[in-house]
DNA sequence: CGCCAGTTTGATATAGGTCAAGTGACGTGG
DNA sequence: CCACGTCACTTGACCTATATCAAACTGGCG
């Protein structure tokens, strides 16, 4: 697992080999190497999007590989509210993998590019690598208690807080993907989206980050954040990274049973 | 799928011969009568939840059969925000689906009861009847969107859309258990458990159910839900049941990709 | 009878929304 | 090179939905 430290993972010795747009899936460290290399011998195509383009996974397996998404319902009346914020290497719908066509679809915030692979080659990767089926379960359920966060966030949090909080979490997320380094990032959301993230005016967001930086807690201009004393940050929201954490389970489970049990369900068909 | 009409599901044949505990699992229309016959032999045992009471399923599939619950995170500082309501039928956590310990716990908001199945068994039945585990992973997509509903609901809607929203999904829910009938339901939550599930005060959920009561939209005293006018309900908070639905898939897919892939890979184990 | 939890009511406070205007950077077309 | 439009950010004034506090009222129950 990542530490708070700032060091990038460790325990991946084919880290090096395989594309880091999969650094998410084998966090777990359910993977083995060549699980890895299974994944990058996939069929990926890459496709673009152009910022604000909406964008639709049927049941394909994409994982962002760069820029920034917004998953969403379509947009009822008024202003939609995004549901969880996508980052590079995050999975961008689970279609795939429960069999549910969700109702949400992908929003770019920015430009942004997608690795796509057909659900018939991934359900053939995964006949040969169940483990990567069960990390892909793993990063679901990973990904679902970051939304409970957002819904903690909203619910419970003052407006200092949760803009405080979404710092703290981008920093980790993109830390783990390699994308940020002490405490520093670049973010390409404007004060607009990060106030239809966490459900504040956009004028209020301003303000906020105002207060944040008069702290000492934020600086930088633009799209590039800095978290000068990250600590304080934290303990001002009350950030704690368990819930994106891969695995909160210490022992490393050969085959996680549901996995196993279809998997051997398969000689009686 | 359960029509918006009041009537009860139609179109599983050996309904009677389950238990009505099943009822969510089977709605899909994913399983076939012998999936529930083997569901309905599993070794459950039951279990009694006082008011207030917190349970831990560990890494067995436990099924809520009576009574409410809240799924939330540990309380924090603080009021804690319940992340989602568990209503008799839903499975009370997906960490034996997903092998991944999930940060929130179950606590019950009146006398509950709930019945358990070890891991290991479930596994050995899903061994045999994969779409037992491609219906629950349905299952766990449908519970995330209705999470994710509730965040829109908190982010984007008026305390009179939301109690209206929460009214309208319970009706749905419940009626889909055989627990509503007419667009009546007995709801044995306070006021205060709803005001801390849809992040306002217990004051003001009082004043935003009586403003229902005034228009006519609801009545009955107590935990006696009565909708006179459900559709006109349903218009002022913009429910629509699209997000409830088990399978928005209109073909019935024998066996999902995912699935079929972890089944096929037990002939290389 | 008296307690308790839940509900109701009123008075007051405030976090955050809305509206409106102004600034600064950046790109585009003449 | 400059004029212009646009988009993000900023600031100020004002407003309102909802929270908070406090006190009754209700109904069940030991």
């Amino acid at each position: 697992m990542l530490g708070d430290d700032g060091s990038p993972p460790s325990r991946a010795p084919w880290a090096k080999s395989a594309p880091a747009i999969f650094r998410r899936l084998w966090e777990g460290g359910t993977l083995e190497r060549r699980d890895g290399a299974a994944l990058a011998w996939l069929d990926w195509s890459r496709q673009t999007l152009a910022p604000r383009a909406s964008f639709d996974c049927g049941d394909d397996l994409c994982i962002l590989s760069s820029g920034l998404a917004f998953r969403q319902r379509p947009a009822e009346a008024g202003a939609s509210q995004p549901i969880s914020l996508v980052l590079p290497g995050d999975i961008c719908c689970y279609t795939g993998v429960t069999g549910h066509a969700a109702q949400s679809s992908l929003v770019s915030v920015v430009a942004a590019s997608v690795m796509r692979a057909p659900s018939r080659s991934v359900a053939a990767l995964c006949e040969r690598h169940p483990k990567i089926l069960a990390a892909m379960l793993s990063n679901l359920a990973t990904d679902n208690e970051t939304a409970e966060e957002l819904l903690i966030s909203i619910g419970r949090r003052s407006a200092l807080e949760r803009v405080a909080h979404l710092f703290c979490e981008l920093e980790f997320r993109l830390r783990r993907m390699g994308l940020a380094r002490n405490g520093r990032y670049r973010l390409n959301l404007t004060q607009a989206d990060i106030g239809a993230y966490l459900a504040l005016s956009a004028v209020h967001v301003n303000r906020t980050i105002q207060e944040l930086r008069r702290r000492g807690l934020v600086s930088g201009r633009g799209g590039d954040i800095s978290l000068p004393d990250l600590g304080a940050l934290r303990r001002l929201c009350g950030f704690s990274p368990a819930y994106l954490a891969a695995d909160t389970l210490s022992e490393p489970r050969p085959v996680p049973q549901h996995l196993q049990a279809a998997v051997q369900a398969g000689a009686t068909l």
